[in-house]
DNA sequence: TATTAAACGATAATTATTATCGTTTGTCAA
DNA sequence: TTGACAAACGATAATAATTATCGTTTAATA
């Protein structure tokens, strides 16, 4: 890492209110350089040819901190447990980033035009699973 | 559950290769009459009141059936360990149905009219997540 | 450079899920 | 109907992923 990336690193940090470590700084560089969607243990393995005393719970600390304060993103917003779909109507998602709240739309009252078919790719596009992110009702209140 | 009903669901049953137990037949009914997006556990905690003696094993293997035979959905398509987002670019996923795999593609090569502001609800739409579903090139090739 | 809070590493604990296995039940053919 | 056999069941052990705990080390800053 040269002077202008760790200069920059120290700036992300500081808007977090997260303490500059040379752990947190290589999971930093570690995962700008990761492609797709590595899981915590893929994280551990790579971080770990750097720094070999480094701690599994380390990485999850500091991949939840990232997240926390949205210098990384997670792939899946409802990650976690299993959840089974009850509603067999056609329809998509709008999740609460605050309270993580999950409440239905009918694909029609979104009105997205989904295109299936082949993509670019050669992938055939079946069906769409849609997630708005945003704020419900309730938690619009609370940040005002 | 009615005669006409209890038809269907055999008819369901032999689509799927599945045999026709109580245990099946009220879970059954329970996850139609359950709302949003129940986890494991809580449709446990539902069939326990029609079926005391009930195992949570036997819950977890009969939604997984379900599933894999399509009489539902679960939530997410990629819910289980936590991943990262290393593509720091606005893009959705191409996720195959078939061999799991997540392939990204740019937002705007996908090309969906993604509405923000306030939705119907009052829920303040941000950004959106897009998973299309489908088949992937290579387990096209197999399928055919 | 001394103080103090934050972060670290090791690892125990927890949670969600799956596997195992002996017993019971549903299916299907006679 | 019944008997054989595969499928499913319940109990519970095992596993995988994640989180909590805690004593030690390190970074921030006065």
């Amino acid at each position: 890492m040269n002077a202008v990336e760790s200069r920059e690193f120290r700036e992300v940090c500081k808007r977090a209110g997260l303490a500059v470590t040379h752990q947190r700084q290589v999971l930093f560089e570690v995962l700008k350089n990761m492609h797709g969607h590595p899981s915590p243990e893929e994280v551990y393995a790579r971080i770990k040819r750097r720094i070999p005393s480094i701690s599994l719970a380390t990485v999850y600390k500091n991949i939840h901190l990232f997240l926390e304060s949205g210098i990384f993103r997670e792939v899946s917003l409802h990650h976690g447990s299993l959840r089974v779909e009850t509603n067999s109507k056609p329809h998509h998602h709008l999740v609460c980033t605050a309270c993580k709240a999950i409440f239905d739309i009918d694909a029609n009252e979104l009105g997205l035009a989904e295109k299936t078919g082949t993509l670019p790719g050669g992938f055939l596009a079946q069906r769409y699973a849609v997630d708005v992110l945003g704020l419900c009702a309730a938690c619009q209140q609370k940040t005002v």
